[in-house]
DNA sequence: CGCAGGATTTGCT
DNA sequence: GCAAATCCTGCGG
């Protein structure tokens, strides 16, 4: 169980996720475990917000943060697994114009550095919530992997709890990826 | 029905 | 570097 939403984390960089005429490539992402992972919006069992899931996998499951932004995670566990993974940064490869656009004079490699940032730049809101990841609303390419060797692992950003565990990965040295600040001096940033 | 907290980002002290 | 913005979700009474 822990060992596969590992690896769906994993696969899941390098992909590129579209919707409308803006694609990006995944260079950061979070594993977020099912009911048995004290930080996954799943852990208390099946709610109104977290319901979508425990459904298939390969949907999109979005939640307002703080009252103002949008996280987007793709479901990967079985049917009944409420195993998600959390996209947490990206590259604008196409539709740039369009996410300048939504994001507002930030510098490029920064469009979709962050979560929320990320669905802003895709235009990703509680309405995709759900949406299969065969389009018509988004759509998901698995088709580029990145090596295992340039994949870096540390512990989740923004977690309270169950912070120990390495289940953040990012493309190694990829300019999209921020090292993260508040970060006491967990002994991150192993490329495996 | 009311309260506390959150998988964040941005701007200013 | 720190604190505010802002509102929905989940839990307790």
């Amino acid at each position: 169980m822990t060992d596969e939403i590992e690896t769906q984390a994993r696969h899941l960089l390098g992909a590129t996720l579209t919707r409308g005429d803006v694609t990006v490539r995944i260079t950061e992402v979070e594993a977020y475990g099912g009911t048995g992972d004290p930080a996954s919006h799943a852990f208390r069992g099946p709610t109104p917000r977290s319901e979508i899931m425990f459904g298939p996998p390969d949907v999109l499951y979005v939640y307002l943060s703080y009252g103002m932004h949008y996280c987007a995670n793709v479901v990967v566990g079985a049917d009944g697994d409420a195993s998600a993974v959390l996209l947490r940064a990206g590259e604008v490869v196409r539709g740039v114009e369009t996410a300048r656009d939504r994001r507002g004079g930030v510098p490029d490699v920064r469009l979709a550095r962050g979560p929320a940032n990320l669905t802003s730049a895709l235009g990703i809101t509680i309405e995709q919530n759900g949406a299969t990841l065969d389009g018509p609303q988004v759509v998901l390419h698995r088709d580029a992997p990145i090596p295992a060797e340039a994949v870096s692992a540390g512990p989740r950003v923004g977690v309270s709890r169950a912070a120990d565990v390495p289940w953040r990965f990012w493309v190694t040295d990829d300019p999209t990826v921020s090292a993260y600040r508040r970060s006491p001096r967990a002994g991150d940033a192993e490329p495996l």
